[in-house]
RNA sequence: GGAGAGGUGGCUGAGCGGUCUAAAGCGGCGGUCUUGAAAACCGCAGGGGGCAUUGCCCUCCGGGGGUUCGAAUCCCUCCCUCUCCGCCA
């Protein structure tokens, strides 16, 4: 949610903006909106305040043991006026409040302007691609060549976008999740934390992703409105809903480990080989709560964070800033770690690390006491760190070798019983 | 799943149709006293919003709806917490 004074005050300039974001505001609808909500407000606060004082007479007349007969038909008359503003007055709100929360969150300066992910603008590259002296396959036909990577038994038992793994590399997959828990918490200061994987519409709401991402979600059956959590982003980040916290409680760095669902609804035909995009899989991710004057330092720290668990597991990637046209919901600024992947001989996403600023604050009610003014929004800030399922890909990509083998990338071998490479048998 | 008891400001907790403009205690902030601190005493202080401008008003007692001239208080409904029973990893 956008801070309302800017639609209010400085309407155009926002619709000037978002429309580098592929967003259209409907600016006369907005100022014919506002112009009633004032005239609808101050009139409807008026009537409620006439019927509390007149209210409160009929009670000092009682009171005192006269009649009030005249007073009591009189405030009934003013009642009607007041029902009738209040429900105009709601129905502007309810209208105003609709667009606002379709409106995703103003770009940071720093954004490069562009339609799509080919105006984003590459930050860095680190690693640099193996060359092998044998074609390099796919992660998809190495864990097929294993018998440890099961595509036809997971779709007997789900569908498809499903995978079932065994032996060694679902062990891999658990290992790569241990590596990056024990990483952030020891090294990087994290405080792990273990959460609902079932949210309701509320939470889902003060992150961004209802009313309008709807259809990305799985929503569970009955009437309490359950959702499976997208990202772990979701309920760590709602740990300050409708909060207040103190200064001393600041910053906060989480890290969790958690499946992840999506209903993948936009993506029919994309990505369908293999496990690069699927409706379950693991996730370790970072959630900074900052100081609003924290953020863009702390951005930076998060990004590092992430590239961290790449560059332990020696795995080549680049960082890209997204442009205006590609960014998420929420997000004021993102940064995508791409790793690289032989078997599609190119860079995929395999963290994406944004700022919110108060974005996803305002819809959480989420503030912190700032002792020189008062109550302020917090910032909040989320990043992968990384998407478990691809960085197994990525392993398995990087790490394969001309007999079909993958060797165990150093980092990851004392979660692997010291085992040096994955082989068939 | 069954039966019962509850949800009030940062916390504890009173209030159960009309000075609720929400008691009191604890905690917090400022001051007096003190070499300093503690104690004691005095004072200050909730969140959201509107209109104006330095003040006035609206709103908030778990969420939503209703009754009433008027709701923290009565009714309906949902959520949550606790106790007992049942079931269960």
């Amino acid at each position: 949610m956008l801070d309302p004074q800017l639609l209010r005050k400085k309407l155009e300039d926002t619709a000037r903006i978002l429309k580098t974001r592929n967003c259209d505001l409907d600016v006369a609808r907005l100022q014919t909106l506002e112009e009633r909500r004032k005239v609808l407000q101050v009139r409807t606060e008026e009537l409620r305040n006439l019927r509390n004082t007149r209210s409160k007479a009929i009670g000092a007349a009682k009171a005192a043991g006269g009649g009030a007969g005249a007073l009591m038909a009189e405030v009934k008359e003013l009642g009607g006026e007041l029902e009738q503003c209040e429900a105009q007055l709601n129905g502007v709100r309810e209208e105003f409040t609709a667009i606002a929360r379709q409106i995703p969150n103003l770009p940071h300066d720093t954004v490069p302007r562009g339609a799509d992910e080919s105006d984003n603008r590459e930050e860095r590259r680190w690693g640099e691609a193996a060359r092998k002296d044998f074609t390099p396959v796919d992660h998809a036909e190495l864990g097929a060549g294993l018998g440890m990577m099961d595509f036809a038994s997971a779709a007997a038992l789900a569908g498809a976008r499903f995978v079932v793994m065994s032996g060694a590399l679902a062990r891999l997959h658990r290992a790569l999740a241990r590596f990056m828990l024990d990483l952030h918490t020891g090294e990087h200061g994290y405080t792990e934390v273990m959460t609902p994987f079932i949210v309701n519409s509320d939470t889902l709401y003060g992150t961004g992703q209802l009313p309008k991402f709807a259809d990305d979600q799985f929503q569970l059956a009955g009437e309490r409105g359950f959702y499976l959590i997208p990202t772990a982003e979701v309920p760590l980040t709602n740990l300050v809903k409708d909060r207040i916290v103190t200064a001393a409680e600041l910053p906060m760095h989480l890290v969790a480990h958690t499946p992840c669902f999506r209903r993948e609804a936009g993506a029919h035909g994309k990505d369908t080989r293999g496990m690069i995009r699927q409706h379950q899989f693991e996730k370790v991710e970072l959630v900074h709560i900052t100081r609003p004057q924290d953020s863009w330092d702390t951005l930076e720290l998060l990004a590092g964070h992430a590239e961290a668990v790449l560059q332990r597991l020696e795995l080549p990637y680049r960082v890209v800033t997204l442009c205006t046209g590609d960014m998420g919901f929420s997000a004021a600024k993102t940064y995508d770690l791409e790793v690289w992947l032989p078997g599609q001989n190119r860079y995929r996403e395999i963290s994406s690390c944004s700022n919110c600023e108060a974005f996803q604050a305002r819809r959480m009610r989420a503030r912190w006491r700032n002792p020189d003014s008062g109550p302020e929004y917090l910032h909040t800030l989320n990043g992968s760190g990384v998407a478990v399922g691809r960085a197994l890909v990525a392993v398995m990509e990087n790490f394969q070798n001309a007999d079909g083998t993958v060797t165990v990338p150093d980092a990851l071998r004392p979660y692997m019983n010291g085992e040096e490479r994955i082989g068939r048998g």
